[in-house]
DNA sequence: CAGTATCCTTGCGGATACTG
DNA sequence: CAGTATCCGCAAGGATACTG
């Protein structure tokens, strides 16, 4: 059975949050949620200042196109800060802004439960996957 | 300046992290990103127990198909449990999982950290967003 | 009431080739 | 090296109409 402390602290949590901005809390997740935004958060938080060919090579199956999109995106987030040096052949390096430190910072319980219940969620992958999943 | 100490707990917890299924973190920020479904999580985590109609009336501007689209997702993921009542008319009530609390309350701190940094948000939004915008 | 069935637009993601 | 420029397929999301 659930806890329903929880529930309540949830209840009173979310009421809270709710007078805000949802869209905003969406907005961060989808980005988030992008193909390699988490990965290239993950690598530069990790390992600190990073040119664009490095981050390339550290995170395998990312395209050039991609690589930039992502990078822009998080820059236009906040979260990555370009540092272009002006100088031939090109050198930009990327780091993590103190935002993107703290996004990475409040999502490491997250990953955490995600795969402490990863059971969980395979276990309903496989319940519904097979009955229905051709029809999506 | 940034917390030197954060930055390397990161580091030991990301990489303790990079040996599991980074592809099962991005899959749950995926869906949990998509347009309706942290509105209805959240809802359903306040409400406890609603049927289709009365979601939708809680969520202003979801459309049916969205609304049930999202549901089954939620329900393939475990987040979200769908009772069918078979009768005529249709009844169907949906509720959270106790993995779908789990989620819940794990994303009240990110949610949280994000309204606290909505002004760091925006003004990055406002840097760049008038500078490129046009271009994307 | 709780959905399906169509049709449409948008943007993600990828492949490939090219440039300063 | 650090990008752009084009091309494409696919899925999310939305509008509208219909059904058991």
């Amino acid at each position: 059975m659930i806890d329903k402390t929880l529930i309540e602290h949830s209840q009173a949590a979310c009421d809270a949050l709710s007078a805000d901005d949802d869209g905003l809390k969406r907005d961060v997740l989808t980005h988030a949620g992008n193909r390699w935004s988490l990965g290239i958060v993950h690598t530069l938080g990790v390992a600190g200042k990073l040119r664009h060919a490095e981050i390339g090579r550290r995170m395998s199956g990312v395209t050039q196109r991609m690589l930039t999109r992502t990078l822009r995106q998080l820059e236009r987030d906040g979260l990555v800060i370009r540092h272009d040096y002006r100088e031939m052949p090109p050198r930009v390096e990327y780091e993590l802004s103190p935002l993107g430190y703290g996004l990475l910072t409040q999502m490491i319980p997250l990953w955490m439960w995600v795969i402490e219940n990863a059971d969980g969620f395979r276990a309903a992958r496989e319940r519904f996957g097979d009955a229905e999943a051709d029809d999506e």
